[in-house]
DNA sequence: CTTTTGTGAGAAAAGGATTTCTCTAGTTGA
DNA sequence: TCAACTAGAGAAATCCTTTTCTCACAAAAG
């Protein structure tokens, strides 16, 4: 165990070994230029025997690429980032390509400083992401000299932006309920001020038709027992069906049903919105769920900002991913075909 | 709006304004070397009007240094990740360091690839974390030629290494319980296989004396409502405290003893481990429980691996930083002095 | 008046790759 | 036989800073 570090090996050093000059073997390296095949093989030999690893640095510097891509969200409890980071990563990792992270907690001084920090890093893109569909991050990102995408935020006029189809997502919801027979579903969801909140009530109503019933609240377990109560205390016709605007609501629906004896699935068939692995798998039963798909969101998202990175152009606009129900066992009905 | 980007402005320029040389205006700006303060000043007046920002490959590139560390984790959940990441992160921005991020899932062939990737991006250091406190990380980062930083995570036998002091946190825990006059507390936690699951037993142990009684199952509401069944249903004197090993553990006791009609905090208190917000604040009553303080956990890898970085040299060796008791209603008692 | 010391500033090298020329030699075509 | 190409390989420029010398000049010392 030697304890001196080993001098790093240049493109020099396998150059000479391969007996050629620096230049050739750049060119051998990297399958450009013009030269025999055994020449090539050469150099590459020598460079898998060596060791050698190009330095990043002196790459990035002529070839103004820096083979990075930061990532900024300001989505501090990183619920949606993480799924969304994975997926970036996944994409990008075999281009040699790494992500800075970069949480920005709603503070416009702190993005700056670290879209600075990005810029001078030349990163040759930027994710933004955010905790809210609806909301802008605080800070420009326009009139950057480096491309820019915008996954689960909202995006300037002319911004390529991805989002995923909470619409459809809602639709497949609905559909999955009333195939189980279900016949009076109710909406419970969150705050009217999200974008999402709009949306996915809307597919509802569309879905369901006349009977359509939504009752807006927060994002809490506490509300999902709220409207529970509000909806079993009324007079009339109790639901066979909620449909919850996320799996926190769902929890708090589901956990409220149990405590009045009433049974779900069997009388009652819920379904959450997130997909929230720790949320959704703890509710007994666990939660039948729409997942967004956050992680192919990112992969898209990695995907779209390389291209963009290597010159192509992309058409701007707001690219729509699909989600996916996750049947668990809070509607009833086995696994979909 | 001009569409053609800007000409990044480069030292050279910022020489040309002063009417300077370029290594003087280096020099200027660094704040090394000799020159009258006019000169500094004057040189400083221009980059800053011309917004001059240096370009970091090309400083990288000579100083051998990055400005960028990474963060290796197999914590793919991102539970404990996130806020130790936010830690990192906000110790090292105002330094200009950024941080990569990559989630390797106990993959040892993309370990591999992250790590490469990062050393061939020249970063400072690299604070590796998991999430397992006794268990490494699939991938040898010993004799790297960054120093190494572990959080979280098991280091081997020279390695620096950061990690909550459970011990105290239970401890704290108990303490607390036996301040509010409960007598006979039990420690619900997870596998023995953990050995934060041995730790913070042993030190509930220790601090409750001959009539401590550990049930360890696993790390899920599920096994908190059997071991209510279990210690209710058995013959004999039922507890006044229960301590859990997590706060899932313990949301399932809270729900469990509610729905036997055993009221919290009134009849039993109940204390958590982690402070996962999500879990916490929603159990109803929400769960006084330990804080590992990740985030402080994360300033001071970030810290370290800086230091180490510069050429300190730091003492290997386990570092414990000290958990923090939160109070919210499970236990009764106040808000703490 | 000469020598030493100190200060401010610039020239040039270095860092490690990529890329554009340039050059030689061998091949093809007329 | 001679011009025109082409393939293979190398020399040198380039990317942008930092850093180490070197130098000129002024002030202080002898």
């Amino acid at each position: 165990m030697s304890l001196v570090a080993p001098k790093r090996v240049r493109i020099y050093d396998v150059a000479q070994a391969a007996g050629v000059s620096v230049a050739t073997a750049s060119k051998a390296l990297n399958d450009t230029g013009r030269m025999t095949d055994e020449t090539r093989t050469r150099v590459k030999d020598a460079a898998t025997r060596l060791g050698f690893r190009p330095n990043a640095m002196a790459r990035a510097l002529i070839q103004k690429r820096s083979f990075t891509v930061g990532l900024l969200t300001n989505d501090t409890y990183g619920r949606f980032t993480l799924p969304l980071m994975a997926g970036v990563s996944e994409a990008l990792v075999d281009q040699g390509v790494s992500v800075f992270l970069c949480a920005i907690e709603d503070d416009p001084a702190l993005a700056k400083i670290h879209v600075d920090a990005m810029l001078d890093k030349q990163v040759d893109g930027i994710i933004a992401s955010g905790k809210r569909i609806d909301r802008q991050l605080p800070v420009d990102l326009e009139n950057l000299s480096v491309p820019v995408v915008y996954a689960f935020t909202q995006a300037p006029a002319n911004g390529v932006s991805l989002v995923s189809d909470d619409a459809a997502g809602s639709r497949e919801a609905v559909e999955w309920l009333k195939s189980l027979g279900r016949r009076r579903i109710v909406h419970v969801t969150g705050p009217r001020s999200f974008a999402s909140v709009e949306e996915r009530a809307g597919a509802y109503r569309d879905a369901v038709g006349p009977t359509a019933e939504v009752l807006f609240g927060t994002w809490s377990e506490q509300w999902g027992h709220e409207a529970v109560a509000q909806l079993w205390d009324a007079a009339g016709e109790t639901p066979d069906a909620i449909f919850c605007g996320n799996d926190q609501i769902a929890r708090g629906v589901v956990d409220a049903l149990r405590e009045r004896g009433v049974a779900v699935p069997a009388d009652v068939s819920v379904v959450g919105f997130d997909n929230w692995e720790i949320v959704a798998a703890a509710t007994r039963p666990p939660l039948t769920t729409v997942d967004m798909n956050l992680k192919e969101l990112g992969r898209e998202a990695g995907r779209l900002v390389l291209a963009l990175a290597a010159g192509e152009t992309v058409e701007p606009g707001i690219r729509k991913l699909p989600c996916a129900l996750v049947v668990r066992q809070s509607c009833g009905g086995g696994p979909r075909s």
